[in-house]
DNA sequence: CTTTACTCTAGTCTAGACTCTAGGGTGTAT
DNA sequence: ATACACCCTAGAGTCTAGACTAGAGTAAAG
């Protein structure tokens, strides 16, 4: 009994993987369909039968997401995964994924550092007439910091 | 030669008053669609007729714009600058964004960090086999922090 | 008068990641 | 036998902020 066990996984139906990895059924469906995860095995009535892996493989793509990726650069990670790429490859997603991220950091820091400003400038009694917020946009006092 | 001047405003047609603000004819026409521009007079053959107002508030929707709101948002600063809101609806506008702003940057930050700390301890070199990267993938260990 | 530049409407397309709909078949418990 | 949960396909719809297209009319310059 130690060959020959690759009956033995659990078959599971698509609402169980979905709900294993915590998506929809219409999500698995569409990652299938995106090709980020492989056609499954059918039952003869078509549906469709996965084993635990599939819920690994959405576990990653997961995490993956939860990490800033799109489902494209997940594609990449996860064929470099099946097919044996090397580090460099991907070194260089994440690397270019960790530069994205950083100049939207700096993007909304400086939004928050204008905003922020605008926001205790202003009163917060009255009518709008003389707001600094509703004045800095018509006026463009901020335009050197956010256009 | 002091009242009724109304009619002296410069007239512009689309082309001109995009060229000022910076943003295309599409832009201009979508953002009346949307009901950030009022509709404008035609002249005689339907072309649309605006004066310099028209520029200031596309300038007014471009800062916000780089402020990050997004339409739906600045459809609202507009109605309170338009119909005369108070300043602390505005505050309430810019308060709400400026949290989200925060929450995005906070988010970005935690996926920095786990994503920096991952690109540095893998070597770069050698097949994808012990890729600390994609081992964090499959084994969740950045569960607790990214998803 | 002709060319070139501009404008009009209505509609389609993009990216990203799903979500929902309609109209049907399947499986199991009572 | 029938109720109910589950599954199937294909395709359309959602959201954001426009970009682009076709086919046609208009304006200004040479």
């Amino acid at each position: 009994m130690s060959a020959m066990n690759a009956q033995i996984q659990p078959i599971l139906k698509i609402g169980a993987v979905a709900k294993a990895a915590g998506v929809s059924i219409d999500t698995v469906r569409f990652y299938e369909g995106r090709g980020l995860l492989p056609s499954p095995q059918r039952s003869a009535s078509g549906y469709r039968l996965y084993d635990q892996s599939t819920i690994e493989r959405l576990n990653f793509i997961g995490r993956a997401k939860g990490l800033g990726f799109t489902l494209n650069e997940i594609m990449l990670l996860l064929d470099l995964q099946d097919k044996g790429g090397s580090k460099a490859e991907v070194k260089s997603i994440t690397g270019a994924k960790l530069e994205q991220i950083e100049r939207k950091i700096e993007d909304l820091q400086r939004m928050r550092s204008v905003l922020g400003k605008l926001n205790s400038d202003c009163s917060g009694s009255g009518s709008v007439t003389g707001c600094p917020i509703i004045e800095a946009l018509v006026d463009g006092d901020s335009d050197d910091c956010c256009k």
